[in-house]
DNA sequence: TTTTGAGTTGTTCGA
DNA sequence: GTCGAACAACTCAAA
């Protein structure tokens, strides 16, 4: 009897720098790759719409990947643990491999899964594939967990993993006969409505597009990344971010392209977003609650706006708010499933600080809407504006929308794309509207309140307010 | 042990 | 136009 291997793919949706799939090929001769649809294991963080449309797509390209290399994908749903039960008694399956993932809710039910599968008999073991370093790994010198990135990386720096090319397997032992999956699109990932097309002509998920776009970004792009990283009118940044979610690609892949491309400024800069993806999850493993509820129990009783919440909220997410630099960001996020740092930076302090809408249900829609959706990185991102969070934005810094629209999309490329009824405004206005005298606004075809909305916030009167609300809870 | 300096992403005000 | 100061409190590491 061959010795047989479940390999249990979950958000390491690729096939090098695998060393779950290394492992099970080293000490199996039949390897049967799986995934369990389990949405209500994530809860309450099951994968929004856009994000399951991603997984759709990237199940898909590696289930063509495996078979390509002469084996497949056997998709299943149901409880993980009993599916895995029932698939190693109909394969007579002895072992069990996986990568790790760190969210709250997974660490417990994987370290279950492990117990009850070796309690049967089963070898099992797990891996490190979605980080640059185990979470337990690194402490400050006081024993503690870095709650400070620029200690944080200057630990991780010198020791940066990088992966071996070679252990990617040219070909895999075929599926044995009488596994039956579901079909893919019995899972349902796929929107009912349409509504998708923004998301198919903006990405293309799979390993092979995860392994093109950052080979692309790190060989040629990255050299302009510091200056061009911060313009959302321009395509600047990497874009791998929902790439690295589901593991299509791996943060030591990331390192080695980055030293095969050589040393710069650019991948350094790329490099140490890597470290903040990487301080992220680290933060969430030692902080689990931290979805929920600020790092810095003291912003726990900070006076969020008493009334009006859900009106304005609504208002936000459709991008209707009057404030083109938000609006842009928040319909970009709606058409692509994606919305550059800069806008995220920006509209998250408008609805926190301006709008005083508490920051989890600015998270909970990013969640919802983002491809890369991710709890690590979206829980640090909303912490550090709303500044409760590890190495926070300080209290007193409110992003002006118009300041940040003048200094990083001067000419309005990014809001003449998003917000077209703008576009024929001239640059002094394009990011003020309101401040527009009459005639300019006419000669651009504009009326406010008819065309585009007139801001729903005076954001000079609702800055002074969020210091105030801010400084209320101090000391 | 204590002290010191630095720390992703900003804005406003007054000179 | 530009420039520096002020806007906290705390973490971390090096001196």
């Amino acid at each position: 009897m061959p010795a047989t291997a479940l390999l249990w793919f979950r958000r390491d949706l690729r096939l090098a720098d695998n060393p779950a799939l290394v492992r099970a090929l080293q000490v199996c001769e039949r390897v049967i790759p799986v995934y369990i649809h389990a949405p209500d294991e994530e809860a309450p963080w099951e994968q929004g719409a856009a994000s399951r449309w991603w997984l759709h797509h990237s199940l898909a390209a590696l289930d063509s990947t495996l078979r390509g290399l002469g084996s497949g994908l056997v998709i299943t749903a149901g409880e993980s643990l009993a599916e895995l039960q029932r698939l190693a008694g109909l394969t007579g399956a002895t072992h069990c491999f996986w990568n790790r993932l760190y969210d709250p809710a997974l660490v417990p039910r994987d370290t279950r899964i492990k117990q009850a599968l070796r309690a049967e008999g089963m070898r099992c073991e797990s891996f490190n594939a979605g980080l640059l370093f185990e979470p337990w790994e690194l402490s400050s010198g006081n024993r503690e967990p870095y709650r400070v990135f620029t200690p944080f990386w200057r630990r991780c720096q010198p020791e940066l993993p990088a992966s071996d090319p070679h252990l990617t397997p040219g070909a895999l032992p075929p599926l044995p006969r009488g596994i039956d999956g579901l079909s893919l699109q019995a899972l349902g990932l796929l929107p009912r409505l349409r509504w998708d097309a923004g998301l198919a002509a903006a990405w293309h998920p799979g390993e092979a597009a995860a392994l093109a776009r950052a080979k692309a970004f790190l060989r040629t792009e990255a050299a302009d990344y510091p200056e061009r990283r911060d313009r959302p009118g321009e395509t600047g940044t990497s874009r791998l971010s929902p790439h690295l979610h589901f593991g299509e690609i791996g943060p030591r892949q990331l390192v080695s392209i980055a030293r095969q491309a050589g040393d710069g400024k650019g991948s350094d800069a790329f490099l140490r977003e890597l470290g903040w993806r990487e301080f992220a999850h680290h933060l969430l493993y030692h902080f689990p609650h931290t979805p929920q509820a600020p790092l810095d129990e003291r912003f726990a009783g900070l006076p969020w706006r008493a009334e009006g919440t859900e009106a304005l909220l609504g208002t936000w997410q459709r991008g209707r708010t009057g404030i083109p630099l938000v609006d842009a960001g928040m319909r970009e996020l709606w058409e692509t499933g994606w919305m550059h740092n800069r806008a995220r930076m920006v509209a998250a302090s408008l609805l926190t600080k301006n709008l005083r809408i508490p920051w989890q249900l600015g998270a909970r829609w990013f969640w919802d809407t983002l491809v890369d959706a991710d709890l690590a990185n979206n829980t640090l991102g909303w912490q550090w504006t709303a500044g409760c969070g590890a190495d926070a934005a300080p209290y007193f810094r409110v992003f002006n929308p118009v300041r940040q629209g003048e200094r990083f999309d001067p000419d309005g490329t990014y809001v003449r794309r998003w917000c077209p009824e703008l576009g024929a405004l001239p640059r002094t206005y394009i990011h003020q509207p309101w401040a527009a005298p009459a005639h300019i606004l006419g000669a651009s075809g504009l009326s406010l309140g008819r065309d585009y909305p007139a801001p729903i916030v005076d954001l000079a009167e609702s800055r002074r307010e969020a210091l105030a609300a801010w400084e209320s809870i101090r000391g």
